[in-house]
DNA sequence: CGTTAACGTTCGTTATATAGAACACTAGTT
DNA sequence: AACTAGTGTTCTATATAACGAACGTTAACG
């Protein structure tokens, strides 16, 4: 008797496992803001490779997989998961930090900033298409948001209070609040964010 | 201004990605007790392939991993796991129970009881090479720890107490406290082990 | 304008992952 | 012993993943 529970061959006959790795690596490539080429560098992989993968055109080696999510700090099993539901993906770092990229590519957060400064500020490379909608649940207590416009406009709206921005001004709001940025400029809009928790002033030092 | 931190491509030039990938995928397969064939069947993987990937022969494809993995009631990322320093390999399952396994294959647990009895019953084949060891951190208290020995010849020592078992004979023994299994044969040991916990007596029905 | 550079795509070739058949090997049976 | 049924391995052919070069496109510059 070599029976094992219920489970069949004849469940799906030819379910495509990765229906969605091709989606999931283009978003981390460009969440990092890498081309077909960089990636091919960092990773190892050939770009034209890499173009098949993002548009599901081959169905990869583990080792090439493997080498992709290293490189984009991530696992096998990660970009493999089918999140078709999710809004945002929300991408672990090695660090612990969050990279938040929409879906649609209508937005996207990319950490610029060093890393070992992460729980004092973080500093964000900010990119919208027309339309695109960031919207952020409260950071800890005390934070506060600095955004410099780049390029296009926008409407921040934190707490209550919406203000709008062209290129080149500089906005200022609590973060400690839900917030909203809004592209409703006609290019895409492109800005520096940075978020400076409260833990930078007042303490020299975490004492770790 | 493309760099993005300090991820490099010299890292490891060659690096094999998936040095315990056959180990893992061979260790999981006996656990289960199937055959290549069986795991073929079930997987949709030629056992050709499967035997060569536990050999380290070839670099399977995405797909191939995650049929074998699913198959194998497990994920990509587990098989790819390096878990060299480990003894044993704790496998969970989808249901949560996990299964113990030795990595140099001289012992082997596999469940075969059903699966919705695990919180009462559990129900385990018990093989072990000569030399053999398994030892197992207490269970819960009051549980109560079956061992019929359908071959060979082993050990058994719960707590301070040792005793020894030949085939056909049956041990019962406090299963609370930590416990020990040798083979002390020349071949193979084979037993079915019943662990029974305190719930089942006294209580019908957890209530959940 | 043409030039250059960067992007992603497609092409041509090579390497190899896959499946299925044939193969040894073992153990149990008559 | 021969006959089975099981194991895991090795063959052979085919499909295709991988790479690097060439390509079309776009954008920024002179």
């Amino acid at each position: 008797m070599s029976m094992r529970g219920g489970r069949k061959t004849t469940e799906s006959p030819q379910v495509d496992p990765t229906p969605a790795l091709g989606k999931t690596i283009q978003r981390l490539r460009k969440a990092y803001n890498l081309s077909l080429g960089e990636l091919s560098e960092q990773s190892g992989v050939a770009k034209s490779i890499i173009s098949q993968i993002e548009r599901n055109e081959t169905n990869p080696t583990i080792s090439t997989v493997y080498r992709l999510s290293r490189a984009l700090d991530t696992t096998v099993d990660e970009v493999l998961k089918i999140d078709g539901s999710q809004v945002f993906l929300e991408h672990q770092l090695k660090s612990g930090i969050p990279i938040l990229e929409s879906q649609d590519g209508l937005c996207r957060l990319a950490i610029t900033g060093p890393l070992n400064l992460v729980n004092h500020i973080q500093w964000y490379d900010f990119i919208a298409k027309p339309m695109g909608v960031l919207e952020s649940d409260p950071h800890p207590p005390g934070t506060v948001e600095h955004l410099y416009l780049l390029s296009g406009q926008i409407d921040v709206t934190a707490g209550d209070d919406t203000r709008r921005a062209k290129a080149g001004e500089a906005l200022r709001f609590r973060g400690d609040l839900p917030h909203k940025i809004v592209n409703v400029g006609e290019g895409d809009a492109h800005a520096t964010m940075i978020l400076v928790l409260r833990q930078l002033s007042g303490n020299e030092a975490t004492g770790k």
